[in-house]
RNA sequence: GGCGGGGUUCCGGAGCGGUCAAACGGACGACGCUGUAAACGUCGCGGCUCAGCCUUCGCAGGUUCGAAUCCUGCCCCCGCCA
């Protein structure tokens, strides 16, 4: 049995901040598990890989023995967490919510065992009564809110700030209270979310969770953080191909982030950024997919993008089996969607091939004869196996 | 309640009577190059029966040969003052 000393330092392990100093050591001690609080909003249908940060960081947790209370937004997913933002998030239906919801726990359930965990959801106690909204909202003075980074940048900027969302802190915060939170993890960018917990939770005479965040991790861009509003997420469902591919494409510099947040420490030092790369890639698509599906998709990408080859598996486009010719422009269209016009100036620009062979802007129409059975591909990475129906 | 600023193509954001399907940036797509779906470069990016035509600039009317641009009404958003 290992120390709260040894414990402690071990789920600290790749934190920011550990908050307050020694708390996290002082609760392990107490002996008996903890219960750990982690808040997703559903707010995207799909979690994606920086979530995974937080959610690696919960299974140490887990592992230990410890419980895992996994609250699902619902309610707080109606008014959009404000933080790291300069506007107002628009607000998702009930419908969508629930939608996200659902797939949320069978995601985060790639890194944690979700049989073990606790699953709650906000709406439960957020639903309150105007009484219960004025005992939470007494707790906070618009002065502290006000301290949050984004919230002061955008009042003095004479930007919009709603009251709902001067709410939010104080939704998750009491979130905590409903669970009597030990500990309460986020990102960085949920510092002051966290620490507000613990005040609330001493209006309400509980003990104070301690707070541990974990490091943003970047997109695939390499720059900002990784978020699906900026498109340069990878999420946990998407398929091996494009999770490997996509990983590909993050830069250099990045990679070492990525190792070390996602699979807990970098490659071997002797081994090269592009093979390194590979590898990351690789393990990523077997932590999400297992180990077929990451060969597969390695063998994917030698094929199909180093050597520009036809995939393995094409999938068909029954097209009209009229004897004559067949509409070139239309017939893309149909196979890879978008507008006729976008077919042609793909066309136009050498962007489209059959069985390998370039056309250019003057194949407007093709003999059907032609067509059956040939692979019709659309810039590099879209296929489609034509048959005449 | 008063004063002021706005609503433009996926997003941000120019345009302010014709030369506007409408600058520029981002996102996205193609091509080239490359270890890479990166970076960089070039091109493209409303729709169509595509040298032309059609539908767009909050909504509805109006002025004009001609309106995203001017006028009227309406809807919505934001800031400040009270």
């Amino acid at each position: 049995m290992p120390s709260a000393v040894e414990d402690a330092a071990f789920l600290t392990r790749d934190t920011v901040d550990a908050l307050p100093a020694g708390g996290l050591e002082r609760r392990l001690a107490e002996g008996g598990p903890l219960r750990v609080k982690l808040g997703l909003d559903p707010t995207a249908p799909d979690i994606h890989l920086g979530h995974t940060v937080v959610l690696r960081k919960l299974r140490e947790f887990q592992e230990r023995g410890h419980v895992v209370v996994l609250i699902v937004g619902d309610y707080t997913a109606r008014v959009g967490d404000p933080s790291g933002r300069s506007g107002t998030r628009p607000r998702l239906s009930g419908a969508e919510i629930d939608a996200n919801a659902r797939t949320y726990v069978a995601q985060a359930g790639k890194v944690l065992d979700v049989q073990a965990i606790e699953l709650r959801h906000n709406s439960q106690w957020l639903d309150m009564a105007m009484e219960g909204l004025f005992r939470l909202a007494a707790t906070t003075t618009v002065a502290q809110l006000l301290e949050r980074e984004d919230f002061a940048r955008r009042y003095a900027q004479r930007e919009p700030i709603s009251v709902l969302e001067l709410l939010y802190p104080l939704m998750q915060a009491y979130d905590s209270v409903a669970v009597r939170a030990d500990v309460e993890l986020g990102g960085t960018d949920q510092t002051f979310n966290l620490l507000l917990g613990r005040e609330v939770q001493r209006a309400y005479d509980q003990p104070q969770q301690c707070v541990l965040t974990v490091p943003i991790l970047a997109g695939t861009d390499g720059e900002r953080k990784m978020s699906k509003s900026l498109g340069n997420h990878i999420g946990v469902t998407e398929a091996p191909e494009e999770v490997y591919g996509r990983t590909l494409s993050l830069p250099d510099a990045a990679m070492a982030g990525w190792y070390q947040l996602l699979l807990g420490g970098g490659p071997a030092s002797d081994v090269g950024p592009r093979d390194a790369k590979h590898a990351l890639a690789r393990a990523l698509v077997e932590a999400l997919h297992g180990p077929d599906a990451a060969r597969e998709a390695a063998a994917h990408f030698d094929r199909v993008v180093v050597h520009g080859r036809a995939p393995q598996e094409i999938e068909e486009l029954i097209f009209e089996g009229d004897p004559g010719t067949v509409h070139l422009p239309a017939l893309i269209a149909d196979a890879f969607g978008g507008s006729r016009g976008e077919a042609r100036r793909l066309l136009a620009q050498g962007g489209v091939r059959l069985d390998g062979q370039a056309l250019g802007p003057a194949d407007q129409d093709v003999e059907s004869e032609r067509l059956d059975g040939a692979v019709l591909q659309a810039g590099r990475r879209r296929f489609r196996r034509l048959r005449r129906a």
